[in-house]
DNA sequence: CGGCTTTGACCAGCGC
DNA sequence: GCGCTGGTCAAAGCCG
């Protein structure tokens, strides 16, 4: 891992899971499971710049999960009162660079508009990074994902990722292509997606340039949330805890509107 | 003052 | 039926 403490930033959405097998547990509850992978110093960001997305996340309970050495934490929308959307936040066991986001349930309201949010809330989302995350996301985790990537494929793939620091050539280019429109005010319901990797991959060097640059003038991509922890990084430790929250919401858009298609087709058995 | 984070305890589901 | 683990709630403290 220490490998990878350098600045790219691979935040690549493993995975969406349409849930219900999570069955094993609890209820059945429509949940997402995305695969996240950011350099080992990427989280953090707590002081910077938590807020993933529009939305806002309350941080609720955190566990000690058997097997991980990570807590994972627990977190509710708290955008709205009645919303109950969660989702819950761990690091891969066995890629600390790597992080697990599960969104269960859906929002009952509007996605906070950039303009709902920038001028009402949004006391988190500073910079430009407003939209980059975008949006979308939870507004229907619901019916996300149809395809089935399975959970089984969260493991795997993190793995992978591991050897394949990045598979998602196409998604750069598309990426690239949704990044203008993540711009747009458009609204929860756009296609959104967040740049990945590619500009990290290809030129870590450049990237601390180009978050800059995407900083002031335009909207920070997951990516470049995670790079703006990247420029700290000492602390891991908080970054278990911290970094869904930056990552959370580009991804998600992120694995619908590109993983989908881009990621593997997993075949349930 | 309001909201969020943190920590501990309690409850529920599942496996053995 | 018991034990284990996960998930949620509630209280306290801190920060903006």
């Amino acid at each position: 891992m220490d490998a990878y403490f350098s600045p790219k930033l691979d935040t690549e959405v493993s995975e969406l899971k349409p849930e219900t097998q999570d069955s094993k547990r609890r209820k059945v509850v429509q949940k997402t499971v995305v695969t996240v992978r950011i350099g080992e110093n990427g989280g953090k960001l707590k002081n910077e710049g938590p807020p993933s997305d529009l939305w806002s996340w309350r941080k609720y309970g955190q566990k000690p999960i058997k097997g991980s050495p990570h807590p994972r934490g627990y977190y509710r929308c708290s955008t709205s009162k009645g919303c109950s959307a969660k989702k819950q936040v761990e690091r891969s066991r066995t890629d600390a660079s790597m992080l697990i986001i599960t969104y269960t349930s859906s929002h009952n309201h509007p996605c906070p508009d950039l303009h709902s949010t920038n001028l009402t809330k949004q006391p988190k989302e500073p910079q430009t990074q407003n939209q980059n995350h975008t949006q979308n996301t939870e507004e229907r985790p619901t019916t996300p994902k149809q395809e089935q990537p399975q959970e089984e494929q969260e493991e795997g793939q993190q793995e992978e990722n591991q050897n394949q620091p990045i598979m998602t050539n196409n998604d750069e280019d598309r990426s690239q292509d949704h990044f203008h429109y993540l711009q747009s005010p458009i609204s929860c319901t756009q296609d959104i997606m967040i740049n990945q990797e590619d500009p990290f991959t290809g030129n870590l060097e450049k990237t601390h340039d180009t978050l800059n640059l995407l900083l002031d003038e335009e909207p920070l991509s997951y990516q470049n949330l995670m790079t703006f922890s990247t420029t700290k990084t000492e602390e891991n430790d908080f970054f278990d805890e911290l970094e869904e929250l930056p990552i959370s919401s580009a991804f998600t858009s992120f694995m619908r509107s590109n993983l989908f298609d881009e990621r593997i087709p997993v075949v349930p058995s």
